[in-house]
DNA sequence: GGATCTTAATTGTCAGACAATTAATTGTAA
DNA sequence: TTACAATTAATTGTCTGACAATTAAGATCC
């Protein structure tokens, strides 16, 4: 954790950048607690609030986590598939809806993806898997549901099928693909009868991974992906008859 | 941009949440310009220390960038996808190296991914992808590349073929799924014979995407996830055997 | 021994100041 | 009038010093 070099920048993001790499190298591992703000000041020769700075960086990036009190100070963060979840989601999120990524675009990504899980999901799947797909389609069926809480269920049916594949990296990894494509879902209206082709490919879906046929439920991803497809294009022609 | 709610957390972080969800929900566009710190400062009652806290841990996210000077300030970030690239490779490789993660379920979800992108990227691959391929093949052969080069280079060959997909963000998402492993690959002493069997199934997976035969490149994918699991067992066994 | 008080260390927050940077404005000369 | 230089104002970057809040450890008392 020596003095940083790259110049032309923040002290505060020098500073930030010189503990990440720390971190990141292994010199200060998981749990490790970082010299007081104090400390830092002086062997940086910067002030406290600009170690603050430096500090509240990291935090951002749920690299270190901070106590107060005696024994307190900066500590090295255990980034948890939670807390990776939630930044790959964020992440993802803003760069779809910043950067004006199609709809198309977005979507082949996603069930492409997706599609890759399905073998290993068939294939492991447990009762707990098939349960939470069978009751987000439960709920997909109520007539009253508003058209993001449609899309919010149709999220967690197939978060429950990643999740089948039993692997937390491929679960993280996807955990942005289809939490990201939320916001641009919720820009279709699911009518009646749009939902009800929906569900019903949902239900084939989870009908495959019950009797552990993957490649029935890639066929099911690829209607799926055929369909929610036609139904953004509509709402694209829609949209641009109404101006 | 009202009052944060959230109480038991420090100032600066409530103010990052407010701004943060101001921008995520569109209240604050690309390119905004935010109030001054004086102004923010006046607006949620807080010190101008605290309120640079909060910008800081914005900037961390690459939510905002500032600019001093007259005309100077805060602005919202358009997040390109080379940020978002570099900010996912960051997140999953301190996921896969503080977590522990056994190198067969990150290989596996490397690999499943990758599988996944064959189809569209034997299908559309252009000529600078092939020529990346080649490229990075012949980099593979000389004499006395390091390990890590090796691994580098390695990395290289398979970007290029999740470019050849042409999805810019199925390339943003296998991005950390593909660089994060290099860290846990540069564990693995790559001796010559090894080398070898891995640019010969690099070679296959070339010709493949020359030919445009999707399967083939699926298949030539999936020996190369036996391969490197067989090799990584081996690393193991050698590093438990000399303990 | 156990409960309570004190103390010290540390982060959180504030106020005020000055330096550095940058664009707009103003002044000046050709 | 135009081109160029000096000034000015706004803004971020940084520093100093202080105090509040929190927390664990030690000291004290019963």
């Amino acid at each position: 954790m020596t003095r940083p070099q790259k110049a032309s920048a923040d002290l505060s993001a020098q500073i930030a950048a010189a503990i990440r790499d720390a971190i990141v190298s292994g010199e200060l591992i998981v749990d490790a607690r970082l010299p007081s703000e104090a400390e830092l000041s002086t062997q940086f020769c910067v002030s406290r609030p600009t170690v603050r700075e430096a500090l509240k960086r990291l935090a951002a990036q749920s690299l270190i986590r901070t106590q107060r009190g005696a024994t307190g100070g900066a500590f090295v963060n255990r980034l948890s598939y939670a807390e990776a979840y939630r930044q790959q989601i964020t992440t993802s999120t803003l760069l779809l809806s910043m950067n004006e990524v199609d709809f198309e675009t977005a979507c082949e990504a996603r069930y492409t993806m997706e599609r890759a899980c399905a073998p290993l999901a068939a294939e492991r799947r447990e009762d707990e898997h098939l349960n939470r797909m069978r009751s987000e389609i439960a709920r997909q069926q109520e007539p009253d549901l508003a058209d993001s809480d449609f899309c919010a269920s149709d999220v967690g049916f197939h978060r429950a099928l990643v999740d089948a594949a039993m692997n937390p990296v491929l679960s993280y990894q996807l955990a942005g693909a289809v939490e990201a494509m939320q916001p641009l879902m919720n820009m279709i209206t699911f009518i009646s009868p749009y939902r009800e082709t929906l569900i019903a490919l949902h239900i084939r879906i989870a009908d495959a991974m019950e009797q552990k046929d993957a490649s029935s439920v890639v066929a099911g991803l690829d209607d799926l992906q055929r369909e929610t497809m036609a139904l953004s294009r509509k709402a694209i022609a829609k949209r641009a008859a109404r101006t």
